[in-house]
DNA sequence: TTTTAATTGTGATTTTTTTCACTGTTTGTA
DNA sequence: TACAAACAGTGAAAAAAATCACAATTAAAA
């Protein structure tokens, strides 16, 4: 239906609804591209341009109505269709993604966690039971999770992947600090907030 | 010294690491650029480009030698240099973060929290002690910190990086889903993990 | 009412990034 | 030793992304 739409840009429209969420809360109606540039110091007709994708017209000499565009960037990013996933490692870094109840709105549903720790099991999370890792292959059936989040060590996670690969599950979003070797009809998203760190480290470098 | 490497070609160098890395733990010496391609599912070109940059040179036939890349990319994306930084807001993320013992292996020192819950302070987290916030700008001082990682909730997010940048912090890690209006000589950079999740939920629709 | 300034939208241009295509080297094998 | 295969390295070409520049529009000010 639509062209499809740059990694960069999407990541760019993400930032401005960030923003645009920000007015609303603040109760401003509209909002100009310089605005939005200058907030993220990038050019104004980069922001046109993004928007242009959004079949959403502005105004001259007033710029976009925040609510309209807010909602544009929501239909084009897809957050109307809620994706169900599971947490796999209810380490630290996995609790905090439990209980981070923002996701709810935008379109991420977490149906439970799955740990080893015995002394996890059983326990419930923000509303989330974390189960054994033994029970993963036949519980995954039965949730019907579209994304397996993975947050356990960096030694376990290959394997933990292959599992998840094994239950059918097609996309991971990877905490671990390590690039997982699968099939290629699996997507990965690499969230690595070492390597984020580290670009941040060397821009500081200047 | 030596070329700026684009942003791109930095985040690719920091998956590079995790697979040196992970061959190191394998006890296997060498890596071919088509081997890390295939795991990128990027072009190989594209890797020895990379590579490149980091005057490392490679034996024809067998590849990288693995130690000595990663030493390279550790060199070039400055590690070796470490960064002192401050985590304010000590709830589950920054609880995480502060927990995240793999940081100090990458050159990032946590040095203490900050929180406004006075249930918490006083509290040891993997041996980093939280503050009140009351005290963060004498402490802030004392402890120079060159960074300051955020993790306070989004309504909390603004008003903070003020008072950071008020004590002369000029480098912001920045997990609040928000971005932050300051001074341009302050550097953000935006971890934005609901903006990740979008991106990459936008990537499933295909 | 006229003018001014701010703003969108977009084609053209420039810059950056990626990919291609090829050369030269090295290792293992016949 | 000769040959084949697997690589690195790199200049050139192609593709993608960002920026520029400007016409058209409109709200507010004069």
């Amino acid at each position: 239906m639509n062209k499809k739409i740059s990694e960069k840009a999407v990541s760019r429209m993400t930032l401005y609804h960030c923003i645009l969420t920000d007015y609303i809360n603040k109760n401003i109606e509209t909002i100009s591209s310089p605005q939005i540039a200058s907030l993220l110091n990038i050019d104004d007709s980069q922001v046109r341009k993004d928007i242009s994708f959004l079949n959403n017209s502005g105004k001259c000499r007033v710029g976009y109505l925040v609510k309209e565009l807010k909602a544009a960037i929501e239909k084009t990013l897809g957050f109307t269709k809620p994706k169900n996933a599971i947490i796999i490692g209810a380490g630290n870094l996995g609790m905090a993604l439990a209980k981070y109840d923002n996701f709810t709105n935008y379109g991420l549903n977490v149906l439970a966690l799955f740990d080893t720790d015995a002394t996890k099991i059983g326990t419930i999370v923000n509303g989330k039971k974390i189960y054994s890792i033994k029970e993963f292959k036949k519980l995954a059936q039965q949730m019907k999770s579209d994304m397996a989040i993975l947050t356990v060590p960096r030694e376990a996670a290959q394997d933990t992947a292959l599992m998840i690969v094994n239950a059918k599950i097609k996309y991971i979003w990877n905490f671990s600090p390590t690039v997982l070797d699968l099939p290629k009809d699996v997507q990965v998203w690499n969230e690595n907030l070492m390597g984020n760190f580290l670009q941040f480290a060397y821009k500081m470098q200047d």
